[in-house]
DNA sequence: AAAAAACTGCGTAATTTTACCCATGTATCG
DNA sequence: CGATACATGGGTAAAATTACGCAGTTTTTT
């Protein structure tokens, strides 16, 4: 149960990287570091737990933008962003994009490492949870078109009459679908159902 | 349905309650001023509807103790915070905090006003919402408690037989406890049910 | 204390959903 | 062209849900 957990360094600057990294492990994390937001992303293979220690400023994709990707794809990652040159403005976006926190060079270590600690400390859940909803959108894309229309009616609570009536087929065809449905996304009632549909936003609770 | 959203502006200094009442008066809000956090949290009626405008640092309560206090007391009221001599890690605990924005002086008018926006957007969604679930809630409410194990136990997809072997109850009582559920709650369907389950914190989606 | 309301429980009948089978036509892909 | 996936439709029987009615026991209210 206890994956090990893994700091990402993610930072242009070698000097910066290997520093961070030489520091890190002093304080006894496991440490991984990447030359660039992109090429982290790349190698995300969301079976990794830890936390992403990452520059503001950097060619490519920025370490804010690399927050709101990692938000975006749901991935349960928490992110400590590190700047050089920062501003209130840029702070600001920072912890709204989702940061963990923003701390501002030269690094107090005390500081990042509590940082990161905060973030550890949330990280297991989220990645669980993201590992169960990539399960889910999987079988959500096995789908077919069609399947996946009765599914979006059945969620809404329509009767297999009401579907068929809908798309216009007949209710013993939905019947089948509602099958393969139930067989696909391995939920062994509608509520179950229900509640995978919420996970996976085609419905709001 | 439309209520008057009031800016409530916050601050210590004579000077910068009236200059923001002015100009946010000239842009057409609905404005009032208080001279302190704790003013403002002494005439809180949580009818009222609108953003708050506050300074950071203030005698007594703080801009963004103000702002956890709202968090705390669930006061859906949006807080765009400003500050005179604001640095990142405030700006950090202010966003952390909840505030919609961290401004920093001398204001600009556009961005203050971008916030409000910003935050009145919101106020309105969280005010339906919370409305909705202010009903849903009064319905659950009414539930006996065996109505509610019976609900329980039917959002989590139990069908009336597995529910009856656990309360160890006939079957057909369970199928009355249903019908009665479904009438208070107002839900047509069993996928209805469970939206209104996970909107009520009863199961994680 | 009497009346009203609510909680708890069950039965029957009609409707709906599941669980097994199955077949046909179309489109796509190697 | 044959294999495969998809959409469509069906039958029957079992299981589950819904609708409607009824009754004894608590609790609340008047």
């Amino acid at each position: 149960m206890a994956q090990t957990q893994t700091i990402f360094i993610i930072d242009d600057q070698e000097s910066v990287r290997s520093a961070l990294a030489e520091m890190l492990s002093v304080f006894g994390y496991n440490v991984e570091t990447f030359e660039s937001a992109d090429d982290f992303l790349g190698k995300l293979d969301g079976e990794r737990s830890g936390c992403i220690v990452a520059d503001v400023r950097m060619p490519g994709t920025d370490g804010i933008e690399l927050t709101r990707e990692l938000a975006r794809r749901q991935v349960g990652l928490p992110v400590v962003l590190i700047s050089g040159h920062g501003d209130v403005p840029m702070a600001v976006a920072a912890i709204k994009a989702g940061a963990e926190d923003f701390i501002e060079k030269p690094v107090d270590d005390i500081q990042l490492v509590a940082a990161i600690n905060r973030g550890l400390s949330h990280t297991t859940e989220r990645l669980a949870q993201s590992q169960s909803l990539q399960s889910l959108k999987e079988r959500f894309g096995r789908l077919t078109r069609r399947e996946a229309e009765v599914f979006d009616l059945v969620v809404q609570g329509f009767t297999s009459q009401g579907i068929g009536a809908q798309l216009d087929i007949s209710p013993r065809t939905v019947e089948s679908y509602r099958v393969q449905i139930m067989e696909k996304m391995q939920a062994e009632s509608v509520a179950v159902l229900v509640r995978f549909a919420v996970r996976l936003g085609r419905i709001t609770p």
